[in-house]
DNA sequence: CAGGATCCAGTGGGATACTG
DNA sequence: CAGTATCCCACTGGATCCTG
């Protein structure tokens, strides 16, 4: 494997595009978003009940960015009232397996990071 | 697979500790700092070379942090000149997978989210 | 139901200078 | 070399109210 830093057009280069493209997909949210889509269309308030903690306002923020950048379709059924679903693009189910993974590994360990954090802050 | 969003204790959860762990890992720094130390360890002064944009503070207080959780082994070999390496705890090692695959994605597919970026702007 | 608009407090993080 | 300390501002994001 390349070792990381050497070549040009790497996350490690401030001004290489693929710097933003990381911050995008690791932005708080998104990070939560994305894997919330894998199991199919999404509505809105689903969204917003089922992420706690999520603003409407930083929900839709978010998921606007995502569909800018392709990663999740927005669905308007033109109804009313309003029924909106997100889904994800082939690329952004692409990216929820990293998201994924990146999720699960903290639900194994944080209990393991809770208990190096007290060791560390008392001793 | 568990469908995301159930059970208690999961990323989703605002007062699940995952939550926490979570948003350490994927800190802006860390998400660059932690794939830069797989291959041993690495100088502060390296650090701040190789990862372009990044200041003192951040690097320091990002390294804090992953030291604190467990994730990072800070060794001072005591010499004048200080001489500080960093390197990563099986723990970290195990995250760093999962990083470095999110580093990856980012660096193979940014090109296609500038395109479909450009598309959404002016369509 | 989905989300736009506005206001505003809190803070993340850069710049700079200093230290063992 | 590897930090710490201080200042300070831009921007994040919550709260609230309004609309089709």
């Amino acid at each position: 494997m390349r070792k990381p830093g050497r070549a040009s057009g790497n996350v490690f280069s401030a001004t290489c595009p693929s710097r933003t493209a990381l911050e995008l997909v690791s932005s708080k949210w998104a990070l939560l978003i994305v894997p919330m889509l894998v199991d199919g269309p999404v509505r809105n308030n689903d969204l917003l009940r089922r992420i706690e903690g999520v603003s409407q306002k930083m929900l839709t923020q978010t998921l606007r960015e995502l569909e800018r950048n392709g990663l999740v379709v927005r669905t308007d059924h033109l109804t009313v009232p309003p029924h909106v679903e997100y889904h994800l693009s082939p690329l952004g189910r692409s990216l929820s397996e990293a998201l994924i993974a990146l999720d699960r590994w903290a639900e194994q360990h944080h209990d393991h990071l809770r208990y190096a954090r007290e060791k560390f802050d008392q001793g």
